[in-house]
DNA sequence: GTGAAATAGCGTATGGGTTGAACAGTTTCT
DNA sequence: AGAAACTGTTCAACCCATACGCTATTTCAC
């Protein structure tokens, strides 16, 4: 009946909301969720490696050990902040292909807003309900392709590596445009390295500036090399 | 003439062998090329975090201090340890999609061996020798595609991203398979949660055993997508 | 040769982080 | 009233990266 959260993943069971009741000693000063809250805060002002137990503690005013009472280490506490900062799913459109889009896009935007979210190390298959509810709404969106539950996971998996990847790359090159000179500089130094050392394509590319400016701003083309794919499975099948 | 290898980012020029010489002092005990292949080696012995000056200069019988006289941070190091540790890229068969393929396989190969390179947070896109020959690789591979050089890098970040993003699964899924007795209490913990907040999709995959179960051992599938959804661009350009 | 310059490694120190154990105070149940 | 449970605290251990100043070593220029 009463589940032993004791030997779940660490974050599991908080994350659902599950709770030992406490029923005497002194009323806690602080709650999971304050610390989740904190801990979302300080990484959208100062970025993921400000999530720390000792910053949070004194935050509060509060000795860092205390933290130990509501999380059992700083892995359950990423977890639950993960799950909490990347929020609900967005609505999305009917048609297998709109609603892939807005699902993919609304992820960019996410990573837009909460870079750090991808420096999170977050290991082994989602579990949490966010980053379920993420899930089943694109596994419903896909639920008329026809497409067996092996084949719409896959496709689920390759857009959201899509997204996470794409997001990580547009933030670096968004990095890089604050710094125009470390890029020109790196240019001088790489340009006649790759010359010599028989990188053809990339001297190419480079020197067509092609490199560094490519990537940025096209979400949409790998988007549209990945619903074609599946578009072809689809239609295969049929 | 000289490049000023200061305002450099970190590694770039350690990366392709640009030292600076030295002409007198006692010679060093220790070069960069050892100093990185210890952090190879701690990285497949003991995972990412490993990977420390500490150890490394623990390793070697020297003070951690040391280290800093052949490699300007630990950032540096990472990124000499990542480009070392990512080797050369193998020998492409001709046509793309089969050059496609082995490339991909190649790197998923690369993180099952060496699961510790997952983890690594190299941000900027990539500028060290290795890492630019892979690139190079599957540029002159694609070649004759006919796509533009924006295109080919487009379906590039494609691939690589596919590559990396399966590899971080497998190596989930694979960890996830030394404990069975874990993954049945979760489970336990889940279903029941799913079947109440309203995941009706993802409650059928779990009781299916295709979710967790659905995801490995399917390189081949995503990869497909990606190289459908490639010709589809292919074919319409001509 | 000899001194000056350059440079290696060391010791010491600082500051950040996670986590453990023992303890004293507080609340609530019996 | 007393016991039980739970709170936050302090003390402490351990890991990590990095800065500064020192001394010993090597080599270049004279």
């Amino acid at each position: 009946m009463t589940e032993d959260r004791a030997d779940l993943p660490p974050g599991l069971a908080l994350s659902w909301g599950v709770q030992p009741v406490q029923r005497r000693g002194p009323k806690p000063a602080l709650s999971v969720e304050q610390i989740v809250a904190a801990g979302i805060e300080f990484g959208d002002r100062d970025g993921f490696e400000a999530i720390s137990l000792q910053k949070i503690a004194a935050h509060f005013g509060v000795s860092t050990n205390a933290m130990y009472r509501y999380v059992r280490s700083k892995d359950e506490l990423l977890v639950l902040v993960h799950d909490k900062a990347i929020g609900q799913p967005p609505e999305l459109p009917s048609g297998w292909r709109e609603a892939a889009t807005a699902w993919v896009t609304a992820q960019v935007e996410l990573y837009a807003e909460r870079p750090w979210l991808l420096d999170m190390p977050i290991h082994g298959a989602p579990a949490t309900p966010n980053a379920l509810r993420w899930l089943e709404s694109m596994l419903q969106a896909m639920a008329d392709t026809g497409l067996s539950q092996h084949d719409t996971l896959g496709c689920l998996m390759l857009l959201d590596g899509y997204a996470r990847n794409y997001g990580d790359l547009a933030r670096q090159l968004g990095a890089a445009d604050n710094m125009p000179v470390q890029a020109e500089q790196v240019g001088q130094f790489l340009v006649p390295r790759l010359i010599e050392g028989g990188y053809p394509m990339l001297t190419a590319m480079y020197t067509n500036q092609e490199y560094e400016d490519g990537l940025d701003d096209d979400l949409e083309f790998g988007l549209t090399r990945i619903l074609d794919g599946i578009q072809v499975l689809i239609s295969g099948k049929s």
